[in-house]
DNA sequence: CGCGGAATTGATGTGCATCAACTCGGGTGG
DNA sequence: CCACCCGAGTTGATGCACATCAATTCCGCG
């Protein structure tokens, strides 16, 4: 599944990892022409398209340990541009080397196809949260998403710093930011939550995948027979490409 | 960019063409081990995945030259169920073997990346039409997407048979059934289709296409001349404030 | 400090869901 | 071949979740 070392090895020699980007630099724009993916290894990006009437549309976050452009390989330009929201450390990987080595190493192959189908994967899950779930469901379940993807970098899973603004958070998630703002103190007072700006701290996981699962607290014996999948709209790579 | 044709040959001797399946047969099932990927050649087929309620929730419709079972890829085994609504017409790629096949040929290879990634893009654009788009938005949407997907077959963009029922039509867009109806309805009264049950015909691709936009007809100014629809009482009073 | 954008909070509006009643057509069996 | 039924589709009435509008407050930053 992963890659021997000497396969790492070559990978490691297409990597170019850049110096710090800052708040508001780019990874790439909306129509610039598609040559390399990047790997966040600190810090964090949105990529967002803008709409008719100007403002803009969060496609998505991207958090350490995330790649960043795989939506533009077929187009060969880039469908939406790749913003820093806090200084980031990046590895840029020259698509075209990255085929190339991969046509050798069976390995490396098998795991692009795996990270481009997960990738198709987590925009499923994300349908699946705009097609039919409440507010309140599409919050936990964002909260749950960047709780884990923090997990999954050995870093805290119920405290961290929310390095988007409350009107990317609701760009991303379809709903107006008085909403967003409105259950953030509705999840306080249910003391789910702690909210201090920008920093959250997570009080009750369970009860918030319950929210996400559609579990409305009506009942305090709530049977669990549901398979308790994990909702990670946040797109994570493998190990094998790691830093 | 395309295959040459020994490479085809080698393709063609991977690919396995079934006997036609009918209304209800599966083409995989949830939780079924990921195997190959299928083309649609004729006939068409939904997938979904159950919902909590039970019901179901449509994920996708594939129609003639459409691929089934990317999304699996990764996992290994089946997200989603694939049914057949309108006998089809299948092939079936084993993927390890196309993979295997890839590893040899660099365009095939690169097709296969192409493939993955606008898949991608095709679920981005799903997730602007949940995100923030009105239910009529939605529709016109999904008719002109079929459209252009029978255009690309060589059939008719303006006159086709909408293999899926209403209910899978609100289910995919995130909508009620109810609103489906009222909405075909209203396109009707406005000219812009003619329905007779599951028979549709586009009266104006155009206004559909502005529609999508979100330009729903306020704007007397900034406005370039219509086709007039003859003939059209009461119904559509903007078009009277004109002339 | 004082300015300006970000966030919160309240008041009001509305698009769509939901509930309910009815129609239509297609399939089935007598 | 008709009577019946049943699910799919339509249509109307009502409710609600969230958007929108408006008014402060909060904080970061020059």
């Amino acid at each position: 599944m992963g890659l021997n070392s000497d396969d790492m090895e070559q990978l490691e020699d297409i990597v170019k990892c850049s110096r710090p980007l800052h708040r508001g630099d780019y990874l790439f724009r909306n129509g610039d022409k598609f040559r390399s993916l990047f790997i966040i290894k600190t810090g964090s990006v949105k990529t967002y398209t803008p709409r008719e009437d100007g403002t803009e549309r969060i496609i998505g976050f991207y958090l350490p340990g995330e790649i960043v452009g795989l939506d533009a390989i077929q187009q060969a330009e880039h469908i939406c541009s790749a913003k820093v929201l806090e200084t980031c450390a990046t590895c840029e990987i020259p698509f075209r080397r990255l085929e190339d080595l991969a046509s050798h190493l069976p390995s490396l192959q098998h795991q692009m196809y795996r990270l481009l189908s997960r990738e198709i994967g987590y925009d499923t899950e994300m349908l699946m949260l705009l097609g039919k779930k409440s507010a309140e469901e599409r919050l936990a379940a964002f909260l749950l998403s960047v709780s884990n993807s923090f997990k999954r970098r050995g870093l805290s899973a119920t405290e961290f710093y929310l390095s988007m603004s409350r009107h990317e958070i609701s760009s991303y998630l379809g709903l107006a930011v008085e909403t967003i703002s409105r259950i953030f103190t509705r999840f306080q007072e249910e003391n789910l939550i702690q909210v201090e700006r920008k920093y959250v701290h997570l009080l009750n996981l369970k009860r918030l995948e319950d929210i996400v699962l559609g579990i409305h607290i009506r009942s305090v014996h709530q049977n669990i027979e549901e398979p308790l999948h994990n909702e990670e709209p946040l797109h994570n790579i493998e190990n094998s490409l790691r830093d």
